[in-house]
DNA sequence: GATCGTTGTTCCGCTATCTGGAACGGCGTC
DNA sequence: GACGCCGTTCCAGATAGCGGAACAACGATC
């Protein structure tokens, strides 16, 4: 429908996240993610009202993302996520050249500091966590690979905005929608610049427990320019185990770290060359 | 367009995998499914290969893909998997009431082992990992969740293929290619036949480095009907550390464990209410 | 136990969207 | 400077998607 113009193909022009439905691929995926989304399988008219599309067109969608394999309907009618989805996600995770040169690093990070260590990329408002090393005993590894987070109360969420050039970084905060999961989560795109401002004089990141109570972490950068990549390290830690003092201490690490994957990415995908 | 029954919705009726292309997404599906399974980022003319498409339809598939946020077009041209792709394979994942339900019995089972636990789900021909608790000083953690390996030569595939009727085995096995991973691989349906039905009177099965040299493991299948749900947990470790006998006294330990998870699953999701 | 409301499925004419052969422009090579 | 490769764009034609409306199957409600 709309989309005159032609030229502009789709690098951030626009207004809407995806999920409005560019075309027919646009609509069937605004399914699958309503569908994915949800935290508990959905029933046809679950998902006739989450999408707004008429009862006859969402049949037909359902029964393509079914075939395909995208999702599976149950005896009982309502659909949830298929494992194609999975089986897809992991190539592009495990083939990511990204993720691959950082894993020495995050490694190394976490042998120094015992607690949690992060790695994640910007996506827009969100930062989507593409690898994380912890230890044996907390809950359960790679629980949140994939996961994606709000940029404005994550650690390496507004760390990675920090790199970001001014009128980029003024275009997303404008497209955020200040949540306040704490007590401490920034409520206006204001107070969260100004403390943009103050990390990327230091060159580092902190959440003071602003996206969850006695969770705080300290994140540095990853940037390269070459490569559109926008993305940053942190180390994560309970607030009865670990300090605002000892985060301090981790901070200069933490931006070594990611000093040295971000040059590392520079010098083993070259200019020419590429991301993964 | 075929699918006249009417009943049945895509159980297994389709003889192709995906892949072929139902209608339009599943010429989308296969476009992301040829970038993603491959191992680099790939130029127009690759992907126009491996799909056999048109170049005008081709160039206008992978615009839509990219305006979604399946994919990402690099500045040399070239396109890979984007993050969007993880972040929906997340929300399913962590959403599985299986895998959620599993996960305590497979953290047992490594604890009494010591080994590296797999939970796999049988799809067509095909085992994908849906969970996997492992050492911490080995490789990396989670490092095939979402990972897809042939149901044949590996001991959760040939554990969950031993839970199958008869019928459903035959149709199954007729599809698969028997590709010889090492000296041990099965190279027949005919040997694979003979073996599962072994494996169905032991309640288990082994992996005797058929898939990897130096690899073995010990299975049993996790079926539960009411779901749909074909299964296999698995305890793996390196054959120089783990001996035959070793994983024979495991077995018994791998049963019950798969034996528990079936009971939860059939508790917990009830026959009216859901899998997930 | 008849009626109404809800939920999922099917039908079918209409047209928007996809289709794909062909032509175009940019680059590097011989 | 001509040739070949590669990505992009165009456009008439037809397929596949579209969606309003009728239908069937339950389950509540009175």
């Amino acid at each position: 429908m709309a989309e005159a113009g032609g030229m502009e193909r789709s690098k951030l022009d626009n207004p809407e996240k995806h999920g409005a439905g560019t075309g027919t691929l646009g609509k069937a995926l605004a399914v699958l993610e309503a569908v994915a989304m949800a935290d508990r399988p959905q029933r046809f008219t679950d998902i006739l009202q989450s999408v707004g599309q008429p009862r006859g067109t969402l049949h037909r969608l359902l029964g393509h993302l079914v075939d395909e394999g995208l999702l599976v309907q149950r005896q009982d009618l309502s659909y949830e996520p298929g494992l194609r989805l999975l089986k897809l996600a992991y190539r592009s995770w495990s083939g990511s050249r990204f993720r691959d040169i950082a894993e020495p690093y995050l490694l190394r990070l976490h042998d120094l500091t015992g607690e949690t260590v992060h790695l994640g990329v910007l996506q827009e408002t969100e930062i989507i966590y593409v690898d994380k090393v912890e230890s044996r005993q907390t809950v359960r590894m790679s629980s949140q690979i994939g996961k994606a987070s709000p940029a404005y109360c994550t650690g390496v969420g507004k760390a990675a905005l920090s790199s970001l050039p001014p009128d980029e970084l003024r275009r997303i905060t404008a497209r955020m929608e200040f949540r306040p999961f704490t007590a401490r989560t920034h409520r206006s795109a204001a107070a969260l610049l100004a403390e943009i401002e103050e990390i990327r004089r230091d060159g580092h990141a902190f959440d003071r427990e602003e996206h969850e109570a006695e969770i705080c972490c300290v994140a540095a950068p990853i940037a390269v320019q070459e490569h559109d990549l926008v993305a940053g390290v942190s180390v994560t830690g309970p607030s009865y185990r670990v300090s605002m003092a000892q985060l301090a201490i981790w901070a200069k690490d933490v931006r070594k770290a990611a000093a040295e994957i971000a040059e590392e990415v520079r010098i083993r995908l070259g200019p020419g060359r590429g991301e993964r």
